[in-house]
RNA sequence: GUGGCUAUAGCAUAACGGUUAGUGCACCGGGUUGUGGUCCCGGAAACCUGGGUUCGAUUCCCAGUAGCCACCCCA
């Protein structure tokens, strides 16, 4: 007996499992991606913006200089190799940078600005997997380019308040200003001369950033970084009358779009590109209170030019698609489920198996939700798995009906059974199909005016 | 990248230093020839991998791997 377990063991082939932070979607999952998806495509739809899809690969130089060699995602997050023509590539971290690229290489800016575009797709991160962050996740963009109005970062703010929305997701849109090139400097260095007063009692990777990139200290998680960053200088404080006079405008527009927001001084966000508005959205706490933000975004007027290109404004925001389908499943927020089958069509014998093949294409054809047990053999098993699939009528195609040139019509409910003429079979489905719908919409009448 | 917790069939789980490794859901088959939902019977299916301790390890120890949690970071 033993042996026997050895033996099969030593024959046992290599069991595959996912590579580590990667994911299955299985198909039970697929509606929630759907559903996600679906409405994406209506906002796009609504304020006009275009669908826009990129390789996804990029030469690793473009995210180099996009998203800053000082980020965390291309220090020691990104997928890059060398391909077997010896060229530097990454699988991309971010669609922004790929955005700007398409934009400026196919010559966006002959459009009439702004462009509005949305991706939607798998990004790579080499990080450390926990719930609700794989090193292949989905992210949906939406950016304008071309345009500095704040009119655009509100516009942006409402694509993804609305999106959010309409999955039932309470959230407030943590927004803040790090200004521009011009004013950043001068708020830097006041920040740093107010830290360095309490640098014995930063964090160690505070510490380091206090010359590198001192603002990424404010959003550091550390109790005590945050004890101190609580009284610090505010970047709004500092701001240029540009900025500021931009800042007050975004505001101004979300007040009027009613978008509820807080000011948070926090909010840096850990690329390079940003200027002036930056944002982040936060589910409303729920039980949990874990998972961090469900997206961000910001303006990045700089980025086009850092990637080669003309001076460009643009706004945009990136939401995590896998975040939000975890979210909607937790508080089981409603989503269109798959569509309901009226039809089941069953088959014995060989003959009738050939005849169904064909009859199962003139259903579908008449618009009849069809589907069948063609593989399977006996009757009870069709049956069986008409029921699970719920269809309100079995369709029985057998030797005898066959011969007879009938069909019998099972009501999956009542278990009555008719025998029907088979050339009148789509006919006869249609009546009975029709009538079940006029019956329902009759019950639903009557509850909804019945008391409740 | 750092720390903590976990690891038994497809899923959820039970037990155990020596067992035919148990149960529920799901899956497949049967309860006479061609009838589902309930019921009954049967079947297939698991101790993450590699070392060590031991007469013996799924069980104890170590390492690896993976998942989860916190930090970091971010979507």
């Amino acid at each position: 007996m033993k042996k026997e377990i050895q033996i099969k063991k030593e024959f046992k082939k290599k069991q595959f499992q996912l590579v580590r932070g990667m994911k299955d979607i299985l198909p039970e999952e697929q509606k929630y991606w759907l559903h996600i998806e679906d409405l994406v495509r209506r906002l796009a739809d609504k304020y006009s913006f275009q669908r826009i899809g990129m390789p996804i690969v990029e030469n690793t130089e473009l995210f180099k200089r996009s998203v800053g060699t000082a980020t965390d995602i291309v220090e020691k997050e990104m997928y890059s190799f060398f391909d077997k023509g010896n060229e530097n590539i990454s699988l991309r971290p971010e669609f922004t940078a790929g955005i700007a690229r398409a934009y400026i290489e196919h010559g966006m800016l002959n459009l009439p600005q702004p462009v509005k575009l949305y991706a939607l797709g798998p990004c790579f991160r080499y990080d450390k997997p926990q719930a609700g962050r794989y090193r292949q996740f989905n992210q949906i963009n939406f950016e304008i380019i071309g345009e500095a109005d704040a009119i655009c970062d509100a516009q942006v703010i409402l694509v993804a308040y609305q999106l959010y929305q309409q999955i039932n997701l309470q959230v407030v849109i943590q927004i803040n200003s790090i200004g521009c090139p011009d004013c950043r400097p001068e708020y830097e260095n006041v920040l740093k001369d107010y830290l360095k007063k309490y640098r014995s009692k930063l964090s160690e990777v505070s510490g380091k950033r206090l010359s590198k990139n001192p603002l990424r200290i404010l959003d550091s998680k550390e109790k005590d970084d945050q004890e101190i960053v609580k009284d610090a200088p505010q970047q709004v404080d500092y701001l240029c009358e540009g900025c500021r006079e931009h800042f007050i405008q975004v505001l101004e527009y979300l007040d009027e779009l009613e978008i509820p927001y807080a000011l948070n001084s926090k909010v840096v966000r850990g690329l390079d590109y940003y200027t002036r508005t930056t944002f982040e959205i936060w589910p409303v706490e729920g039980e949990d209170g874990r998972m961090v933000e469900l997206g961000g975004g910001g303006r990045y007027d700089g980025l086009a030019e850092l990637i080669g290109g003309r001076p460009t404004p643009a706004v945009g925001f990136a939401s995590g698609v896998e975040r939000l389908v975890s979210l909607i499943k937790e508080r089981k927020a409603p989503v269109k489920e798959p569509e309901s089958l009226d039809i089941f069509l069953a088959q014995l014998g060989i003959e009738a198996r050939k005849r169904a093949i064909t009859l199962f294409e003139e259903l579908y054809e008449a618009d009849i939700k069809v589907t069948e047990g063609l593989a399977r053999r006996g009757l009870k098993a069709q049956l069986e798995l008409a029921n699970k699939l719920g269809v309100k009528y079995t369709l029985i195609l057998g030797q005898k009906e066959l011969i007879d040139g009938t069909i019998m019509i099972r009501d999956m409910e009542g278990g009555i059974q008719e025998v029907v003429d088979a050339k009148k079979v789509i006919l006869e489905v249609k009546k009975r199909l029709e009538k079940a719908r006029v019956n329902v919409n009759e019950l639903n009448k009557v509850s909804a005016i019945g008391p409740t």
